[in-house]
DNA sequence: TACGATAATTTACGCGCGTAAAAAAATTTA
DNA sequence: TAAATTTTTTTACGCGCGTAAATTATCGTA
């Protein structure tokens, strides 16, 4: 294969009978040169295995084929799942995607961009933190680095946002549940970390005046990412103080109501759609452990597809167009009911 | 803050009255100065804010300050919070992490491997997907960059190991329900994924022998990562079929487990270690959501901590001292057993 | 105060590649 | 087939930093 150890570009070039810069412009874009000559350097690349020395390359290049990938929290499967869609989509593209969670913590999240710009990436998806991120920095950091929004918009933050349209998911819920049951109460953290639970809200409050009934919020405390076990302690203060409105609860994410059916499984109370239970939980987002739960979780589902390739599709076009759009984009996509046993 | 924009080492040598080798030799290593220039380029630091071009510096170091950590499966938790520890210990102690993951595919873990070779990483921290893993593609890399494995290992590759002790696991896990009420019946994948099943299985077989008892191993279909609905499909055959030998199962992970309580929930079994209950359901790994599942699982947890530390500090180790060992490290961590509601 | 040891400076080169400009070659068009 | 166009080659320089060698300055110690 590789009979003799190619060192740099120069050597490369020699072995494969075009000129360096050419070899150079091939690696920067293989269709910026002549058929005949791509040829050339096709099949001597088969014979020889180089690869050109990537710090080399980033060193002088404007605008490098790196891309950042920021999460708020990886250890949420719903964050490693559409990170991971992203990245293939990033790599099939001939970038080379990096990835990062912020962990639940707004410092590192500045501190995870300040470290990118470094790295001179042609662009970012960033998926912030929402409510506690540091606005000001995360927009230092746009200015500088052509950055895309997904999942949770911040207000006039990066060249596009792309996400799920809440409402949607609200009223899909919302309806269901009200015409097979008892309307819904909201379950939600008094101080969600994510600015898509205040859209849930008010989609809800909003759904619930226009069918003219009358809207229960349910705010628990608790701070921080770990949802499943703020969403159980919220229940069981529920269930033990017997304060729950009605019997039909409309949790505002997945992650909540795991929580909340722990604690419902706990307090021996019957979860499910059937006429011998005592209570129905539905919820949103569509988790990967949604249909695992006991029992499976009446959820409505992100288009985790259309989002990861439209902020794809929109970094590679912004990139492409020299860092800017004309305007902010911003896209939002329906959410898809899906019905399982809990309601 | 930053009156003037610094373009390269040398104005900010000349700005912090320090030559510029004496700058380089600062960032490769601040205590390798006297503590007098330290503090004049430190302050500069402060005044200036100016930070080495990371191209230019890999292109022409020996070795990075890279860090490679891969994980056969991003989307599980489990490998997203060990791999959250195993960043900050590298950041910590001055390296620059990457998180990949394999996403449970082994052309994807070599094509990994060869990418972060151009990166020339100073040491890799790789947890191999196992049983699907080209060996021959790991070995191949592991001659070049000093690699550490963790969580899975694979004889003799890489520089060490380190990981958990399965027969401690499951002697632990087997010695309580035995003890408690009828021996388990073991429940895996008949093609596990991950060595470490293997592993448990063997040591099911030798705990049950010790003790005098009749072994029952119950190996169900299905491949690839998607554990949960893996053991959902094979309990809703066990159940249906009512060809479960026991009243007791052992389950060789938590997301198998997490899968069966699914089944169990579903057909209207009442899981727990409570003498109404049909079915006592264990496991092993304590995954960040068995205490979520409904009942909670009764399991047997990682000492994440230990094997994360361990595994950065070993990594640490085989770098300083030139990237081998004089032998192969194997460590192993026990188990600790964690008493939930389901068994 | 002088000494040896340690650390900083000066000087200079190289890493592997991007890229610009001018000249030459290959291709397309008329 | 000549002219116009596109592509490649030649030549040359620069990017920002690592690093080596020789020299000079600084420090700790006696």
């Amino acid at each position: 294969m590789a009979p003799k150890k190619i060192r740099n570009m120069e050597e490369f070039s020699e072995l494969s009978g075009i000129s360096r810069p050419t070899v150079s412009k091939y690696f920067h874009d293989p269709n910026s040169v002549r058929s005949s000559t791509r040829a050339k350097i096709e099949s001597a690349l088969e014979q020889f295995e180089y690869r050109p020395n990537i710090f080399a390359m980033n060193q002088n290049r404007k605008l490098t084929k790196n891309i950042g990938i920021v999460v708020p929290y990886l250890a949420d499967p719903f964050f490693a799942e559409i990170a991971r869609n992203i990245e293939q989509k990033c790599i099939d593209a001939g970038y080379r995607p990096t990835l990062f969670s912020s962990h639940g913590n707004p410092e590192l999240e500045i501190d995870i961009l300040e470290n990118l710009r470094s790295l001179k990436p042609a662009g970012v998806l960033l998926a912030p933190l929402g409510r506690a991120s540091d606005k000001a920095g995360i927009e230092r950091f746009c200015k500088h680095v052509p950055t895309v929004l997904f999942d949770s918009n911040i207000e006039g933050m990066g060249q596009a946002f792309i996400g799920s349209d809440n409402f949607s998911f609200v009223s899909q819920t919302v309806e269901y549940l009200s015409r097979t049951g008892e309307a819904p109460c909201f379950f939600e953290m008094k101080y969600p970390a994510n600015p898509n639970a205040n859209k849930r809200r008010i989609a809800y409050l909003d759904m619930m005046e226009r069918v003219g009934l009358q809207p229960h919020v349910i705010q628990i405390e608790g701070t921080g990412w770990g949802f499943e076990e703020i969403g159980r302690q919220g229940a069981l203060k529920l269930l033990n103080d017997g304060t729950l409105p009605t019997n039909t609860v409309l949790c505002s994410n997945d992650r909540l109501a795991i929580g909340f059916l722990s604690a419902c499984y706990e307090k021996n109370i019957r979860v499910g759609r059937w006429p011998n239970c005592d209570l129905r939980v539905a919820s949103h987002d569509d988790h990967p452990f949604s249909r695992f739960t006991g029992p499976s979780l009446t959820t409505a589902a992100h288009d985790y597809e259309s989002v990861s390739d439209n902020a794809a599709n929109t970094l590679f076009q912004v990139i492409e167009s020299g860092g800017k759009l004309s305007e902010r984009k911003e896209t939002v996509y329906r959410a898809r009911l899906i019905m399982r046993d809990s309601a």
